[in-house]
RNA sequence: GGGCGGUUAGCUCAGUUGGUUAGAGCGCCACGUUGACAUCGUGGAGGUCGGAGAUUCGAAUUCUCUACCGCCCA
């Protein structure tokens, strides 16, 4: 038919097409973006990728949707910037390297020194940070990569100074001791959010301390218990309730409340709480008593091993109806314990090196590892005659996220940003709806969050990082610090916002500096000041992200056109973390927030409802996807998932090198180094191949299977394209006159303005999978199956010809535009092949003039095509083709014999379906004998249907299988019987009729008026057969 | 312990303000391959919407309780 059937392959090459589009976009200019007063801005920051490890789905997922509201309002006429770059990710990025480090040198951090180490990692970071933006490439996302940024880079760096250096001089910068999460391992604090617990096995020791000077009656020691032996050490109290009967009593009261609320099963556990509660008023509760009168007098205890007196003090902490009634008091290493240390001011003694050995507080058990000192606490306990008891327990212990090793409770000192202000502002943003959140639900935890206003903790004892710009020196005096800081805060740099300084009791005097290399510096360390060691918390950095990017503190066009930006797309676990930082950082800095709307979007988990993660061996890499499915299915796919709810599952497979067999991973076979195939019986190797025998094999992939629905949408796309340019050779555009096109040129216009409207507007509402099922709907099911396939018999009719090809030309047009934002490479691909037949593409005949799709326009719904009469006609025409094709099917009609109809319908419908007749054959391989009221009857009874008004009765001739049309019709007929009889009860019953509105009633009416006549129809049809069967009998 | 989300066909998921014969893709069954597409076409089987109760003329959809799963915060 045409040179192009030739030219145009039925399979859209992404391996190779993808890249070199991507190349050509970017050699364009495509992606940049730049302040222009003609347009309006739209900006996107990307959540910076941190530089730890590759991306995987839930990287993809987010920046495919951010690269679908880039693109869109892109062609809608925006110009629109999607800020790239990468996240140094402090502590995660410094313990992979360290962890490489020890395990290829067998090195720690201090063997190779501060700068080395920050030099190793720096090239990590640049590895992963190719690595990631590679991978943002391949998936075609359209970041303005001129403007890529990096959390350390000298443009962040210098914002990071400004902020420290503000929120400094606002006194919003305090250094405190604290108890924090000590990682022992990297030595440092890490956050709370850093810390998971695990259950492990350990062991409850009880032990008891000497009461110093016991009054005749008083007991002689005083018992306690704990997991962590060694800690008491750093002892300075033990602690008995204050009331100890009544405390009991409340404990009492509270079990027997749950008693009665508890189901049954449960009831006994509760019940022997509290038979034990009761026995303890015997066996405990008079020497708790005593104790509480002796703490309450002042009575010391003697720490074993140490030697040295501790108070006995009344806490609330104690809990008279657990252990021993007592609970041994170590402010410095246990967050309880601090509590009360601070509540009854208490030594808060620090027993710990940052190394995790013991210090000099633990006199002759300096040096040792915890570990070792516990043995030898509990040596030596036993060996005084102290230990009463070693019990076995599970214990919930936390551990760093970072160095798998468990997290011990440690007093030091700690830099703060004081937050009440900073929340409280950032609280009313969302408030107020200066920031909105999508979906809603999650506004309540950002809020919640930040309601508690606890004080940011941001200093890290890490190297690679933004170093806190603190100089630190302690004066002999308070007098002589105090004077230190006011001549530092008279100086003309203070006015300036360069230095400022402040005192920390009783004479240490802190001197923050805003400009990164000053002069300043050096004079003061000159003068003897030294700077602090720590670095900042990563998200410090990030939180500054939307406007350090831009820029900030500089002023500058980009920041002034660009900012605030306008939504944020990222995933839940970070609301807090990064989007409520940001928002307060914003604001502190410019008065503003950061971004208009924040949507977040749902996590991928695979088959087992678990995250993915690449520790887990479950975790799938958009590149292996891309391999397979390419750039386009990836997204599609990710964009068809991306509905309201929290969460996907995405179950993930193997593919067999060999046979390319998919094989379901499961939580045992993600664990193995080397797995077979149970098809080939081939074997292939994992990510967790070690040995070279391991690794010779070749690798599976790991993807899912949920990526085929968007492949194969691509590849019927990429045919549909193919079959309309195959047709179009040769056309001469002209203007059309819609109103008087036939039904089916109306009927995909006015889809195709629907269609439209309501892409647009789930796009707009972040509703991703809404819009991606519309066009795939559209797409398939509309201009596939029923315009291109009616398409066919019309290219035969001169007549018919041109008005299709330019309908069809349009349609395809429209919808690669409307496709575009979700799969980028396959659109543009078509539409560069598109680019020969000039303005065919558009319905009034004008020629599109942009080169590329990507800066092409968002098409607009012509409201005027919108019919809904037109699409009821349709719908008619459509279940007339679903009976004769059902019949066909039913009666086993080889597809290349034709059947005859007709069809009993009113006056109306002949005249709708009378031009449809082609189609008819075209579509059902059905030739129409006949539309109107009156027919002779068949000798052979027809196979019928009734449907909206109609009767189609096909003749069955040669082809009859009576007893199929039998059973069928049977069938029929008892469905029918039941939905009619629903029908009737309902309309028989007086409460609905009175109380439905009549619009609801009258269309129950309808409905039953046509249930009634189907059914007359297939009663008779019925009887026809019977008596045919009962005649050829 | 508090909060959030989920529970709809064998699997993965849709289902706007309560009014359908509860949908899709995959999988399954049957039939089909000279021209857009087998990464395809046509037809079919398959669920009463976790459980209990309530509101209503009417509930997958609203409310209460409950079970199980997941996540977040203590």
């Amino acid at each position: 038919m045409s040179d192009l059937s030739d030219s145009i392959p039925n399979r859209f090459d992404f391996k190779q097409q993808s890249g070199e589009i991507y190349a050509a976009w970017e050699a364009d200019g495509c992606f940049h973006a730049k302040p222009d007063p003609e347009r309006k801005p739209f900006t996107i920051v990307i959540p910076p990728p941190n530089v730890t490890g590759a991306l995987h789905l839930g990287h993809a997922l987010n920046n495919t949707l951010q690269d679908i509201q880039v693109r869109w309002h892109r062609m809608r006429g925006f110009e629109a910037l999607w800020m790239p770059g990468t996240d140094h990710a402090g502590i995660a990025t410094q313990a992979v390297v360290e962890k490489r480090l020890k395990e290829d040198e067998n090195k720690t951090r201090h063997d190779l020194g501060r700068e080395k180490l920050v030099e190793r990692i720096w090239d990590w970071k640049a590895e992963y940070e190719t690595r990631i933006l590679d991978q943002l490439r391949s998936m075609g996302c359209s970041c303005d990569w001129e403007r890529t940024r990096f959390t350390l880079d000298d443009t962040c760096a210098k914002a990071v100074r400004t902020t420290f250096a503000d929120l400094f001089a606002k006194g919003l910068i305090f250094r405190g001791k604290r108890l924090v999460n000590w990682d022992t391992y990297l030595q440092t604090a890490v956050s709370d959010d850093e810390v998971f617990h695990a259950a492990t096995k350990g062991h409850f020791w009880h032990f008891r301390y000497p009461v110093i000077d016991p009054q005749a009656g008083e007991p002689t020691h005083v018992t306690i218990a704990t997991t962590r032996p060694e800690t008491m050490l750093g002892d300075s109290a033990v602690a008995v309730h204050p009331e100890p009967e009544k405390a009991l009593d409340a404990a009492e009261a509270q079990l027997r409340d749950k008693l009665l609320a508890a189901p049954e099963k449960e009831q006994e556990a509760i019940q022997q709480q509290l038979n034990a509660l009761a026995e303890r008023r015997t066996t405990h509760l008079p020497l708790l008593i005593t104790l509480a009168e002796m703490a309450k007098r002042g009575t010391k205890l003697m720490l074993p091993l140490l030697n040295r007196p501790i108070d006995l003090i009344a806490d609330e902490w104690a809990k008279p109806e657990m252990g021993s009634g007592c609970v041994k008091i170590t402010p410095a290493h246990d967050p309880n314990d601090y509590e009360v240390g601070l509540r009854c001011g208490l030594e808060m003694i620090n027993i710990l090196n940052p190394d995790g050995t013991l210090n000099g507080e633990a006199g002759s058990y300096q040096g040792l590892t915890i570990k070792k000192a516990r043995t030898q606490v509990v040596a030596n306990l036993e060996e005084q005659g102290l230990m009463v008891e070693i019990e076995d327990r599970e214990i919930d212990l936390a551990h760093s996220d970072r160095s798998k090793t468990p997290i011990e409770p440690y007093l030091a000192d700690q830099w703060f940003v004081k937050m009440d202000q900073l929340a409280q502002n950032a609280m009313d943003a969302v408030t107020d709806s200066r920031v909105k959140i999508f979906p809603e639900r999650y506004a309540k935890g950002y809020l919640d969050w930040l309601s508690e206003k606890r004080d940011w903790p941001v200093g890290r004892q890490l190297w690679w990082g933004h170093q806190i710009p603190i100089w630190t020196q302690t004066f002999d005096s308070a007098e002589a610090a105090t004077a230190a800081a006011d001549a530092f805060n008279t100086r003309p740099e203070k006015a300036e916002g360069l230095l400022s300084a402040t005192v920390e009791a009783p004479a240490t005097i802190h001197v923050c500096i805003r400009d990164e290399g000053h002069a300043l510096e050096s004079e003061l360390e000159q003068s003897g000041y030294t700077r602090q060691e720590d670095v900042l918390d990563t998200w410090f950095s990030s939180a500054l992200w939307p406007h350090s990017t831009l820029g900030w503190p500089d002023k500058n066009a980009d920041l002034d056109y660009f900012y605030p930006t306008n939504t944020l797309i990222t995933s839940r676990d970070i609301i807090t973390l990064w989007v409520a930082r940001m928002v307060l950082m914003g604001l502190n800095n410019l008065d503003e927030v950061p971004f208009k709307e924040v949507y977040i979007h749902p996590k991928i988990l695979d088959g087992f409802g678990e995250g993915m993660s690449k520790s887990k061996g479950n975790g799938v890499d958009p590149l292996d996807v891309m391999d397979k499915f390419g750039p386009d299915a990836l997204r599609f796919g990710l964009t068809w998932l991306a509905a309201e709810t929290q969460d996907v599952r995405m179950p993930v497979q193997y593919e067999c090198p060999h046979c390319e067999a998919v094989i379901n991973q499961t939580k045992k076979n993600r664990e193995l180094a080397i797995i077979p195939c149970p098809k080939c019986n081939g074997v292939f190797s994992t990510q967790w191949a070690k040995t070279d025998e391991e690794r010779a094999q070749p690798r599976g992939a790991v993807l899912s299977e949920r990526f085929e629905l968007a492949r194969n949408f691509g590849n019927k796309l990429w045919n549909a394209a193919r079959f309309v340019m195959i047709n179009l050779e040769g056309f001469e555009p002209q203007q059309l006159d819609i109103a008087s096109l036939p039904l089916e040129d109306r009927w995909i216009l006015s889809r195709l303005s629907t269609t439209t409207q309501k892409v647009t507007e789930a796009i707009g509402r972040y509703h991703y999978s809404d819009a991606a099922r519309l066009l795939y709907d559209f797409a398939w099911d509309e201009f596939c199956s029923y315009y291109v396939e009616m398409a066919k018999p019309r290219f035969q009719d001169p007549e018919k010809k041109s008005a299709t090809q330019q309908v069809l030309a349009h349609t395809l047009d429209q919808l690669l535009r409307l496709l575009h934002p979700m799969v980028p490479f396959i659109t543009e691909a078509i539409w560069q092949q598109m680019e020969q037949f000039g303005s065919v593409r558009c319905l009034n005949g004008q020629a599109e003039e942009q080169k590329w799709l990507m800066r092409s326009s968002w098409p607009e719904a012509n409201l005027s095509h919108q019919d809904r009469q037109i699409e009821t006609q349709f719908a008619s025409f459509v279940a007339a083709l679903g009976a004769l094709r059902e019949i066909r099917a039913r009666q086993g009609i080889k597809p290349k014999d034709t059947v005859r109809f007709m069809i009993n319908c009113d006056a109306d419908t002949v005249a709708l379906l009378e031009p449809m007749r082609p189609y008819f054959k075209a579509l059902a391989g059905a030739e129409c004998d006949g539309l109107g009221t009156s027919f002779e009857d068949l000798q052979v009874p027809p196979a019928q249907i009734s449907v909206d008004g109609m009767e189609i009765s096909v003749d069955l001739g040669e082809f009859i299988d009576l007893t199929a049309e039998l059973t069928r019709n049977e069938k029929l007929e008892a469905n029918l019987t039941k939905q009619a009889g629903g029908k009737e009860a309902k309309l028989s019953n007086e409460n609905f009729i009175s109380r439905a509105p009549e619009d609801v009633v009258a269309k129950e009416r309808e409905a039953l008026e046509d249930l009634k006549q189907q059914l007359a129809a297939v009663q008779e049809t019925l009887k026809r057969i019977r008596e045919a069967l009962g005649a050829s009998e």
